[in-house]
DNA sequence: AAACTGACCAATAAACTTGTTTGGTCAGAT
DNA sequence: ATCTGACCAAACAAGTTTATTGGTCAGTTT
């Protein structure tokens, strides 16, 4: 079996445990054991704990990257572009339970070493925002002066929701209400009339 | 000294304690000897330490609804009042720290016995909003076609935001952003141009 | 040499024990 | 009617012991 073979199936391994007990409730052993390997391996393949729910982070949050460029790269115009870019984004997110670990762990314990890869995804994330209202001033859909600063409160308003939504499980209560968000922020975005 | 008048007392020293030490870390007997009683009359006048707690938080947020009443109450536009009514929530509901720490407890513990007093500001917020988007659509600044919508979208956004604003400590690195938060609530709400 | 094992250790966490604090009560004083 | 302070059960904090787990490494297998 080659050795990227091995690696994948503890990042498989990893996963399963990760998401279902989180990162301090999954051992080492437990994961070494699921493929029937012994601990030490895992020390082979991997620095650390740590370095391995961080792979395991990359490649769920590389999923919901890819998901979200195809969206982007599509020749859809700029207000459906956004919409759809914005509902994905959260069901993409709501699935992606280690990340949830993460952002719930900021509250009040320090998950510094994940900084990285969330860092990365906060970069993704800036570079379509950018080009999707780019896109839309190009169009003449979307009024906007600045663009950077409608992108940073654009995603101050999305980061700010996913907390409710994903740490107090308020899913559910404001599952109707997610469209509308999505719509509203792409009203506030649109040329409007002068008062 | 009249029965009115010693609660007062009591609720004063409670809010001095509860606002430096938290619902916890204040013991009973402390907020007594602050007004030179023995503890038990406390349970004279309170049924318990989490009902005077809750007359506290009442109080504090009694007195942000009467500075937002005012905004509501006066004959400004109703654009210029739904911005000073957002940037005055803001800026009252973060100097109200009792406030914060049933939010906070939302989170890991469970404050059930606030509830009242926190559905009561609810319900207070969403007769304001109501009033002014109501006030707006009738002036023709605003594009609302469904005004219970646009109200709980609102306050959606802005109970997502106290999160990270309040209690990640992000209101210095937001600062900035509020202004154009609230002008982006008020855009989204404004008549726009068909695309 | 590369991949892997499993006994081993230090460090952390869980379980238990003990001592202290505190919310709440109440019989009686003012 | 208002207030006191001794009292108690329950919750909490501190300290101690036991169990678990992340990580290492000398040695084995492929």
């Amino acid at each position: 079996m080659a050795k990227a073979d091995i690696r994948n199936l503890i990042v498989e391994a990893a996963t399963k445990y990760f998401s279902r007990f989180g990162f301090h409730k999954t051992t080492m052993d437990e994961i070494a054991r699921h493929i029937h390997k012994a601990k030490g391996v895992l020390y082979y393949y991997f620095k650390s704990k740590e370095e391995l729910f961080n792979e395991v982070l990359k490649q769920e949050l590389n999923h919901v990257k890819t998901e979200l460029s195809k969206i982007t790269g599509s020749n859809e115009d700029s207000l459906t572009m956004l919409k759809k870019y914005l509902l994905a984004r959260l069901k993409l997110l709501s699935a992606a339970v280690n990340y949830h670990e993460t952002l719930k762990a900021d509250f009040f314990e320090k998950y510094d070493f994940v900084k990285d890869v969330r860092d990365n995804f906060t970069k993704f994330e800036h570079a379509q925002l950018t080009h999707i209202l780019t896109k839309g001033k190009k169009e003449g859909y979307l009024g906007i002066r600045n663009i950077q600063s409608n992108v940073n409160i654009t995603m101050m308003i999305f980061n700010s929701v996913e907390l409710p939504l994903f740490l107090q499980n308020k899913f559910a209560e404001f599952e109707n209400t997610i469209e509308e968000l999505a719509t509203m922020v792409i009203n506030s975005l649109r040329i409007h009339k002068k008062s």
